[in-house]
DNA sequence: GTATAGTGCCTATCGATGATAGGCAAACTC
DNA sequence: GAGTTTGCCTATCATCGATAGGCACTATAC
């Protein structure tokens, strides 16, 4: 039991209560081991209540999805950047792979689709919309003008965190080489046509 | 209605049979979208009569997931390699991305966990382990030695499948980059101690 | 002060899913 | 030809997300 929901609390916080406990269940059982009947029970409610608050499991996932790319977004706002340029890139890249892999339930809902069926909504959406956008203004303060060689670093980032995540959880058998991918990648722009 | 189940063939066929319906349901629903009721109707079956030739839902997708390594090696087996070491890298790396988005459902099952709890069985994983010793291998032909370069071409390559399906399915926006970035790659190892 | 509407929760139930129990008939084995 | 195995069936189970409908409390209107 992770804790009664609190009905005297106001309604926003009821719902933020209940994600949390979402949260919880996520990291225990897994994003799609989610089961609202176990949830309604963490919160010693019923299991059609949970309707009052989500009007579907799938909304129920798309509140979580909003939520943690809030909590991504916040961090990467709080970060203190360095002049350099290129510095930035690396940190901003640096916290951005920190928080995918400090959290696998969340990484799993934020960066693929483990749910059969769920799409977020263009608001939720547009949440991790900014998220990428801070990081392609980070990219360009650098130099990286061209879009493809924009597209070319999310891939790499987003494979360095998918096989330390899939083969080396825990570890830093890809994440190490993040830097050093990073200086390579922006020394060597795509030579386009322009 | 794909096919009733020839209930003279083989055992062997029989099961063949199965396993090439359930692509096909797998392709149109998607692979977490596949019933075993929906499997049994298309063959002329009663979903407990399934559990003859798999015995859980489960041993159906690692069933799949076999079958479609064993596709891919297949594929790479068959390849008419350069004799350029650094051509023949390409080649192979482009025959697995090609492999890997061209059945998005196939992708799904193979690459990543789109089954909630269902890991691959160790005979099963050993066809994937196959797969990968045969990249490996021509990618040692080419002198790359390090095991860390290994483990950035391969998530790079990755990064570069999962952003293409995700963000712009059937077209090239990240997989006309592969050559260009193997060829970064393979002229920018990892300087380390050994 | 009281009628009305809304909120929040409940029990009961639905349809779909994977899985199991148990039975029946044909085929194979010795 | 008796016994076993194979392959299939119907019936049913527990669990899941979702819905129906009702009850109590609160807030608002007049």
């Amino acid at each position: 039991m992770i804790g009664k929901l609190d009905r005297s609390a106001s309604r926003e916080d009821r719902t933020a209560a209940i994600l949390d406990a979402a949260w919880v269940l996520a990291g225990r059982d897994g994003v799609a081991g989610l089961t609202l009947r176990g949830l309604a029970r963490e919160l010693d409610l019923s299991q059609p209540s949970l309707y009052e608050y989500f009007e579907s499991k799938h909304a129920l996932y798309d509140a979580l999805f909003a939520d943690g790319n809030r909590q991504l977004l916040g961090r990467l706002e709080n970060l203190r950047l360095p002049t350099d340029p290129r510095r930035a890139v690396k940190v901003v890249l640096r916290a951005f792979v920190e928080f995918a892999l400090a959290d696998e339930a969340r990484r799993q809902l934020l960066f693929h689709r483990p749910i059969p069926g769920f799409v977020p909504s263009p608001e939720s959406y547009a949440i991790a919309e900014a998220v990428l956008a801070r990081g392609v203004d980070v990219l360009e303060a650098a130099g990286v003008d061209d879009p493809a060689d924009v597209d070319c670093i999310i891939a790499m980032v987003a494979g360095l965190i998918d096989s330390q995540a899939s083969n080396d959880p825990g570890g830093t058998r890809w994440t190490r080489h993040l830097d050093r991918l990073v200086d390579l990648y922006l020394d060597n722009p795509r030579k386009d046509a322009r």
